[in-house]
RNA sequence: GCCCGAGUGGCGAAACAGGUAGACGCGGCGGACUCAAAAUCCGUUGUCCUUAUAGACGUGCGGGUUCGAAUCCCGCCUCGGGCACCA
């Protein structure tokens, strides 16, 4: 296809501008009004793919949108270095890391700025930088001072895949590994874990105010996973000195409790087995202790061999019966207190092993009529419970605990899933954790002045699954900052969503040696007002980062405007190609570069822009190219009517223009200037309401009108008024041709201008289409005034030739009108 | 199983707040230009029936509310996503 323009040379001729002018640099000191847009940042793979177009390219509409309306935007771009696919590379080739990282960062680059995306280039901040490790170990030593970093032994996940540990965040719903799809192992490691829990009911809460989609919302509201109920303690039968405490959401059926469950690894189970039940329970154990988590909670329909009889009792503390004490995996040890009380008649899964070992099922509230025999955990009234009889579920729980509380062996509890962040990793390319292990002082932090401790780059990269660094002499055998003495350095690495989990605020002192950002800085340009992403990053980066923002408020570090860092997120759809995720690791990329090359960057942007709603999935198709075609035939329609001149078209095409005219303003002009403002009010509506597609709709009907209207003659000024404000709706879409054209035609900056605005008053339509219908049914269409009373529509309407056809000889029972759209004859 | 979201021409989609369903684009068809092609421009394009006029049907399915439903309500189906022995 032949365009009228040379896409390459513009494109180029642009990106080097905006670098040279450092057109989107932020100004610290402007008094505008700020704005702080953030796509997240890349992981350096090597060139730009799709998802990344697609981010960066609503990330750059916005950035350019808002500065021409006057805000001062600060855009700055990073690069989430650190991670294991350079390691392994390193592993595979012999190649160091960070060489290799570089280039990959130098490709991506590269290829953002083709796309014409525009970022503050002075203040890139790349993880595995020095400066950037720096601060990341001091926020760690911060942490650790004030016990919101520990190290504890505990089961955990182990990616045999990854050989290292994964968070719980970072274990998919089927038990693999999120990165490698491995089956994830439990292993009991001695492990660093980041308190997030601490943050638990306040992280939940500041969900409520955030201009968030509502699934992340409630993908967040289920992790933390809030439940509030009792936790009481059982007293055992021939156990005088033992007590179990259970933790359970419904103390108000607590008469109907007929058996207790304990976890395996529950610290009594063994003391509680009596010798004819041994068997059996070691039996269980050994097999949950050997399988992990997922599979333990995935063996569903095989109960029977999932429980045994301790051969124990418990007292029901509230009518003092005796009740069998079970071990069962469907118990967690991790979770509450690693025992239930069961309530088979109110409960499904105790109602099903109840079933199966025979065990008493005991209503204690009163279902509908029409309800079975099953578990019945709806509304109801209390029976079979004494005291309790007679309430409703919410007075009965309130009633129950405060029976608890007042006879001592309980109280009110709330339990949350969310669990403590693990963020060691037992990898070389990451950032160090910095603690030195010595055998008088223990566990001490590095000095502040010592930082950044840095991994040393002569290191063997073996496929052993040990960290390179545990081999090296030299960085583990260190002097303990307290003592003195020989110490041992931590080999381990931080996850790398730790360095994500606070960039955002370093990009906005990027360069300060003295702390980790300036405090009045934060204060100033804090929060993120749009930040744009993939959903995938639901839970992880985002749960941890509001986690941060959280600590670093309590810490000092922050102002508390700071302490939900993105007022407002938009997660973007995928690409799927043929149905499936567009990845590097499924090898089904259809890469930026070749579009770049042809069509361009404006008309692959125009594309991503086009093709449906941002937050909607793409299918990359067989029509895809043909579609990308199409927006550059649109570029090219612009490109001929705005500068006919200069479009280096055969002859025929160019001379189809008239020569514009000047004339007094007729009525034809005045209903283009009317076009005009209804779609500068049309394009801006959009773009507020990130409806981009309509966005470029809008601006294909606009330029199809205005080629009409020069093709017939047009009026000089109006035209041109017309095709310069067609070129300023556009740019933020298509940065290049357009700052071309606006150049050729006012030798001006477009990127410099202002966002062209609207009188509401001329872009009312002065004309509509009223619509006449007889029983709710089109029969005819008038072309109307828009200020048309009821009265003159309906007389119109009557008189249709259309209409008084239907209605001779029948009677109108009834007239709705909504003038000036609508009249609609009942009869 | 539970909780969210979505289903509109051959395709991607649009439709403010219940008021012309299908804007805009891709593809298709027809035409102009050309020796021819490409490019470009013009026209046409939901389905059915009809020479046309006119009409009927049509937003996943079945009901309902309303003068009027893609839009609101009830009940289903399909797809996508999240959660799932969390007591």
């Amino acid at each position: 296809m032949a365009l009228p323009y040379d896409v390459k040379r513009i494109e180029k001729k642009w990106q080097e501008k905006w670098l040279e002018d450092k057109t989107y640099e932020l100004d610290v000191t402007s008094s505008k009004p700020k704005s702080y847009i953030l796509c997240m940042y890349p992981y350096p793979s090597g060139p730009a793919h799709q998802g990344h177009v697609r981010n960066y390219t609503f990330g750059d509409l916005l950035v350019r949108y808002r500065t021409m309306q006057g805000e001062n935007v600060l855009s700055p771009i990073g690069f989430d270095s650190f991670g294991l696919p350079a390691e392994n590379a390193a592993i595979k080739t012999g190649e160091h890391p960070r060489p290799f990282t570089e280039a990959k960062i130098t490709e991506l680059k590269e290829s953002l700025i083709r796309l014409g995306a525009s970022y503050d280039w002075s203040r890139v901040i790349k993880s595995h930088d020095p400066n950037y490790i720096r601060w990341n170990q001091y926020i760690f030593l911060k942490f650790f001072k004030n016990g919101l970093a520990y190290r504890k032994k505990a089961p955990v996940n182990w990616c045999p895949g990854c050989q290292t540990v994964l968070a719980n965040e970072q274990v998919l719903p089927d038990g693999t590994c999120e990165r490698s799809h491995d089956v994830v192992e439990q292993h009991e490691l001695n492990q660093w874990f980041f308190k997030i829990t601490t943050y638990a009911e306040d992280l939940l809460n500041g969900l409520e105010d955030l201009n968030w989609p509502d699934r992340v919302k409630t993908m967040q509201r289920n992790w933390i996973g809030k439940s509030t109920g009792a936790e009481f303690d059982l007293k055992i039968k021939d156990h005088e000195n033992l007590k179990l405490r259970v933790f359970t959401t419904r103390p108000d059926t607590s008469f109907g409790m007929t058996y207790a469950v304990i976890a395996p690894e529950h610290p009594l189970t063994l003391q509680l087995t009596t010798k004819e039940n041994e068997v059996h329970v070691r039996d269980l154990i050994e097999r949950v202790v050997k399988e992990n988590e997922i599979k333990r909670l995935s063996s569903e329909g095989e109960l029977t061999k999932r429980g045994a009889f301790t051969g124990s009792y418990a007292i029901n503390p509230f009518n003092n019966k005796e009740i069998p004490i079970f071990i069962a995996d469907y118990v967690l040890m991790a979770y509450g207190t690693g025992a239930i009380m069961a309530v088979p008649a109110e409960d499904e899964r105790d109602f099903e092993f109840a079933n199966i070992y025979n065990l008493p099922i005991v209503r204690t509230t009163q279902p509908p009529d029409d309800f079975g025999d099953g578990p019945y955990s709806g509304n109801g009234i209390k029976i079979n419970s004494d005291w309790l009889n007679g309430l409703e579920i919410n007075e009965a729980k309130e009633k129950a605990i405060s029976w608890l509380e007042s006879e001592g062996i309980g109280e009110k509890k709330v339990n949350y899933r969310l669990r403590d962040w693990l963020i060691s990793r037992q990898r070389y390319w990451g950032c160090p954790i910095p603690v030195v292990y010595c055998e008088n002082c223990g566990l001490v932090g590095v000095d502040e002045s010592d930082l950044p401790i840095l991994a040393p780059d002569d290191v063997e990269f073996l496929p052993t699954g040990d960290s390179p660094l545990k081999r090296h002499e030299l960085f583990v055998n260190t002097l303990c900052p307290q003592c003195g003495e020989l110490a041992k350095r931590e080999t381990d690495t931080m996850d790398t969503f730790v360095d994500s989990s606070w960039y955002f605020l370093r990009f906005i002192d990027p360069h300060n040696e003295f702390e980790p950002f300036s405090k009045d800085l934060v204060e100033k340009f804090m929060p993120v007002d749009q930040y744009i992403g993939g959903v995938e990053h639901a839970i992880l980066h985002l749960l941890y980062a509001r986690f941060y923002s959280r600590a670093f408020v309590d810490l000092e570090l922050s102002p508390k405007n700071a302490v939900e860092p993105f007022r407002q997120l938009f997660t973007q759809g995928m690409i799927r190609l043929n149905g499936s995720k567009m990845s590097k690791s499924k090898g089904n990329l259809v890469a930026p570069l070749k579009y770049f090359d042809t069509f361009g960057a404006d008309s692959l942007r125009l594309f991503h822009l086009f093709v449906g709603p941002p937050q909607d999935d793409v299918d990359w198709t067989d029509q895809t190219d043909e579609v990308i075609e199409g927006m550059s035939r649109f570029l090219a329609r612009v490109y001929r009517l705005s500068a006919p001149k200069f479009a280096q078209d055969e002859d025929g095409l160019r001379n189809k223009f008239k020569e514009y005219e000047l004339r007094p303003e007729t009525n034809e002009d005045s209903q283009i200037e009317k076009l005009r403002h209804r779609t500068i009010k049309r394009v801006t509506e959009s773009f507020e309401k990130w409806a981009f597609n309509s966005a470029v709709a809008t601006l294909m009907e606009f330029t199809n009108a205005l080629t009409k209207y020069a093709y017939s003659g047009a009026r000089k000024e109006t035209i041109n008024e017309a095709i310069d404000t067609l070129l300023l709706l556009l740019c933020p879409m298509a940065p290049h041709i357009t700052a071309e054209l606006y150049e050729l035609r006012n030798s001006k900056h477009i990127h410099e201008q202002r966002w062209p605005t609207f009188d509401a008053k001329i872009a009312k339509e002065d004309s509509v289409t009223l619509v006449v219908q007889i029983n709710g049914k089109l029969k005819d269409k008038i072309d109307v005034p828009s200020d048309i009373t009821e009265d003159d529509a309906i007389k119109l309407a009557n008189s249709s030739t259309k209409i008084s056809e239907h209605l001779t000889g029948v009677e109108v029972k009834r007239i709705v009108s909504r003038p000036p759209r609508l009249v609609n004859f009942v009869i």
